[in-house]
DNA sequence: CTGTATCCTATATGATACTG
DNA sequence: CAGTATCATATAGGATACAG
């Protein structure tokens, strides 16, 4: 059938400029980074909710928590990508109720230590970032 | 009216768990970036298509064209997010059809730096990542 | 050429209920 | 505790048409 043209146009583009940006490595692992509660749960096994300690493993409730306001189904879903991709490990434990450890492998403590790089320019620039937004916003009051 | 009180409640929700993630400026960093074309964006602008190259300013159209699949919707709303972020500018120059040039700030070439290093990363160990990927759907043939 | 406005769908994500 | 399954929905993002 030809009557999805929409959706298979698409999809047949998107091979195309996927395959044109290929070279870029970053376009992959933006894809990973991009979801909303990866780079938080790294940093939550990288360094603590604080994002300044060491890397630790930590259990799913745990992790919950930390992460805040993440429902189950969200946090499963992200830890199970990062397992996937080998960026940390699953360990359960038979205990009475079940107990799971997750934690970063060396692959998965090297990701973290990349964005924690990013997190420096975010450190140093983000105020001027937001003080830009800000003025923008003022400079259009006829809006 | 107490009706919406999904929304609401996550409204709520959010507010607090924002606030407790807060040290991480990261969050707010991520939360710019990991829209879909901004990144894309800034590579394009900071070194070209083949992401080798040095900063450069570019027209709309070859923006549009760099990015591939972008639609004019998103790529004018991600230029529009990047202008107001102050990491480019817009010059508008009233030739017979109207040019329109896009050009990395400081902000932006220093962002784009610190993604380079990300980029590092990826260039690194992507591969691992995905052979990691592959075995894992392969050790699961009973699906 | 460089947008803006509108509509429409896919996707991401949350809420809820249930299970080992 | 640590999930899984299902349903509901907000949002992102694309298609299309129009405009300066």
């Amino acid at each position: 059938m030809t009557t999805q043209t929409a959706a298979d146009a698409r999809r047949d583009t998107a091979a195309e400029y996927n395959a044109f940006l290929a070279n870029c490595p970053s376009r992959q692992l933006l894809d990973r980074i991009s979801d909303k509660w990866v780079a938080l749960t790294l940093s939550a096994l990288g360094s603590g909710p604080d994002c300044d300690g060491d890397p630790r493993p930590l259990r799913f409730s745990e992790l919950r928590r930390i992460l805040a306001g993440v429902s189950q189904k969200m946090l499963t879903q992200t830890l199970r990508n990062l397992e996937a991709d080998g960026l940390l490990t699953r360990t359960v434990t038979a205990t009475v109720p079940v107990t799971v450890t997750y934690e970063l492998t060396d692959l998965g403590v090297s990701l973290h230590g990349a964005i924690r790089a990013l997190k420096g320019w975010a450190e140093q620039h983000m105020d001027e970032v937001f003080s830009n937004r800000t003025s923008q916003a003022v400079a259009c009051p006829a809006g």
